[in-house]
DNA sequence: TCAATTCAAAGTGCATACAGTTTTCGCATT
DNA sequence: AATGCGAAAACTGTATGCACTTTGAATTGA
């Protein structure tokens, strides 16, 4: 028994919940999401339960082999160093065009954005600094001004969150990230299209790096 | 006696059908898609093409508005610049990444493919030579050795497709074209990244500037 | 002991049913 | 003619049913 209203949403809903549970890492890549436990878990039919499936498949969050359950992605390690590698790219793209396109409003508030981080960067709370961090990279697409690229760059950046869920425990990567985000903003507010594209380039790969050093050393079962 | 197997493929068939007809222009952006009208033309019950709706939808080919009907995605004049330039940017990572990881037979290939393509090119149809260009640009992709960007650049180039379908047919774009493969080829060869970079990137533009011409000369009604 | 076989339980793929929403169209009113 | 209204038709959203496939455990045979 649901709501009297149609809102017609119900698959976005469980899109969203389920892609969740996959970045959040309650499910892990490779577990098996059955159609009939989801529709109990969630309260609906089957029906949008697998379409939801069917869109989460084609974000590349889950794969569907005919006829079988469908599990959540895990990819190999070579595909995971080309997802990085283009997550690099796209970020580098968004700061250059970033340099060259944001508004003296948006350089404002990501410069006071960044210095607001300096103060979570100092208790080395990594939770909330993730965020900010979120919300630091948020700005580079936005302002890139380009919205295909930042869609381009948001699914990538969903289908890589599985497998980089702990960047920021490693040792001292806080403050270095820090470090790195200056550097991009400081070429931005210079209009330094060339040297934000580098920095944003090298920021994220460096979270690759670090990010592949810990999935290796937690690597999925089956 | 098993006369029907069941491959489980059903709704991939459909939204290949369907998204072929779309990106041939048989079905126009703005145009209507009926579950029902598309369930009995293709002989199946609502249930999977409801499920290709979905997908073609997460890859940003059709719009699902809640409790309407289905329709091919039209974008506005703004989007269509933000594709053709991130259409621009990927390819121009592709050319680089190609002209630095090329193997040596895909070199040959690549060269082997443009000389032939000349042939199509004197001949002046257009037909053809689109169908070499698509490879050229397929060989490009899969040439840079990474298959994220691959897949990204694919999909945005589908998403492209019903946008651009006449690109060839503006009076010496044919030429042109072939000239402006000949760029990318040659900084290719020459392992000279930052020259196919450009070149892939002013080459892309211009398919986008052409393209843009010819779409708001027959601009979809509605 | 272990590989091969069988078969019931569980799960997926698709069709159908039905409730709720949108669209269409006739008809009355201005 | 143009506009507003209401009911029927058309369509979407979700649940349910059934056929087919996979899974896994019990059973058989070597």
């Amino acid at each position: 028994m649901r709501e009297l209203v149609r809102t017609g949403d119900t698959v976005e809903q469980l899109v969203r919940a389920i892609s969740d549970l996959i970045i959040s890492g309650d499910l892990q890549p490779g577990a098996k999401l059955d159609e009939g436990g989801l529709a109990s878990r969630f309260q609906v039919s089957r029906t949008p339960v697998r379409e939801a499936l069917r869109q989460l498949c084609a974000m590349g969050l889950v794969e569907r082999p005919p006829n079988r359950s469908a599990v959540v992605t895990n990819v190999s390690g070579e595909f995971l160093s080309s997802m990085f590698e283009a997550m690099a790219e796209l970020e580098a793209i968004c700061a250059r065009l970033s340099a060259e396109r944001m508004t003296a409003q948006e350089r404002e508030e990501l410069e006071s954005l960044h210095r607001e981080s300096f103060d979570i960067v100092k208790t080395g709370a990594s939770e909330d600094y993730a965020a900010f961090n979120t919300e630091f990279h948020n700005r580079l697409y936005s302002g890139a001004h380009n919205a295909h690229i930042q869609e381009t760059v948001l699914q990538t950046r969903a289908r890589l969150a599985p497998f980089r869920r702990a960047q920021f425990r490693l040792e001292g990567r806080l403050q270095l990230s820090w470090d790195e985000h200056e550097g991009i903003v400081r070429a931005i507010l210079n209009r330094d299209g060339a040297a934000a594209s580098c920095a944003a380039y090298s920021h994220v790969s460096i979270v690759g790096d670090a990010s592949r050093t810990f999935a290796s050393s937690t690597a999925t079962r089956n």
